[in-house]
DNA sequence: TGGGGTCTGTTCAATATTAGACAGAACGGA
DNA sequence: TCCGTTCTGTCTAATATTGAACAGACCCCA
């Protein structure tokens, strides 16, 4: 199910990376420390960002004051993109997790820089996997049980910033089980307990270097197997 | 939070519509019998559709077997565009809840429609605001419980589908409690359980056609209550 | 007008989940 | 290196949620 596929949709990120640092070249990156935000629900700053170094996470906080935590984006990625949309006001808070380098781009001009590198097809094509990604996250949790879930967000990260080790997957961010629980949607204490039994079963580990390692195959089979 | 800006985003939907009915004018519709599939998960059709009369829902369903409805759409909606993304294969079920008329549009061609009449960066940014709002589901799925999360999708059913009546949203497609399970999450008795306290509150009701009746203003007050 | 089917409202026991607490481990700054 | 802070793993009792069941309402269709 969750296969990596490189494909069409790494290349058109590649083209935009080209793109977006063409039309940036002559900007200075922004730095942000680690904790920093780069906006917070609310802004109004209508700017795409393009990360040249680090990580950036998008969270949300609802009424109540619960979190959200929607993606993890690193090197290479595009975030902000929502102002394209033109409903003002920014409606997540993006912090640094680490000390991250930012290009920043106004979001009129990174339209016009699309267009004029032909991309703006390629661009509907990012959004569309985006739209599906989304619509597959809905759908997991709306339908799977929470250890299930976190399962898959693993899956998903991993696939998203792991580097490759042998047999398995190499995450070097580091993500508390906080952060997890405000993923997956189920609380700190769960998030531990099946953090636990996946190591246990040898479905993760952690290195000397305290890295994250994700058996993609194991725990693969290990999800399908509790369905 | 939830107010009724027509707006931009309106403004390319007619432009878009402009642009299909157009472009299809010389094919005629195709009727999908009430129960009936556009599609189904896994099929290849590359087609956009664009539906003319009556309400298509999209239905993902989980390896266990539960379903999660996405979306309902209804006259002059467009579904089917995430085979923009090349992915192959459609990840929903798209069914006719009524008797519907929908025209046809290979996703090559939609694309090149909207790339003749201006219209890249109006769908850009209808994608976007797609991406935002489903962030916004994603959101409420991992902080809020299922009472409020209920209360918000009659309300955005309501404001997507919904007729004005006097002081209240009337909507008329016929809904089951079983769906609106799958949209929120939770099981069907605990909607008909929350259905029936909104009604002694007076929050919705049924009118003598047995259209549920939402009065916008009385609910969000009471969602906000209950935080 | 009479069913067969589906939908609703409700119940209940079994189960899953939360919120809070706590101790110990690891971490980070000075 | 030490100390305060954050993070983890674990436990509980209180609470919420599920799943299964059932009767009655409703609706379509013949």
């Amino acid at each position: 199910m969750i296969t990596q596929q490189p494909t069409q949709s790494d290349q058109f990120k590649e083209q935009m990376q080209g793109s977006l640092l063409n039309e940036t070249k002559h900007s200075s990156p922004i730095k942000i420390g680690k904790h920093n935000h780069v906006y917070t629900a609310g802004d109004e700053h209508e700017t795409v960002y393009f990360i040249e170094k680090g990580q950036i996470k998008l969270v949300m906080v609802s009424e109540e004051g619960k979190e959200c935590m929607l993606a993890i984006h690193g090197a290479g990625d595009v975030f902000g993109e929502l102002c394209l949309s033109g409903l003002g006001g920014r409606l997540e808070t993006a912090t640094a997790m680490e000390d991250t380098f930012l290009k920043e781009i106004p979001c009129g001009r990174f339209l016009d820089r699309l267009a004029k590198d032909s991309l703006l097809e390629g661009f509907i094509k990012y959004l569309t996997v985006r739209v599906a990604d989304q619509q597959q996250v809905i759908a997991n949790l709306v339908t799977v049980d929470s250890e299930q879930r976190l399962g898959k967000t693993l899956l998903q990260i991993a696939k998203k910033l792991g580097k490759k080790d042998p047999r398995s997957i190499r995450i070097e961010v580091r993500i508390s089980h906080e952060e997890l629980a405000a993923m997956v949607g189920t609380t700190r204490p769960r998030i531990s307990v099946f953090m636990q039994r996946f190591r246990n079963l040898d479905l993760i580990e952690y290195n000397t270097e305290h890295h994250l390692i994700i058996k993609e195959h194991k725990l693969t089979a290990y999800l399908a197997s509790i369905l």
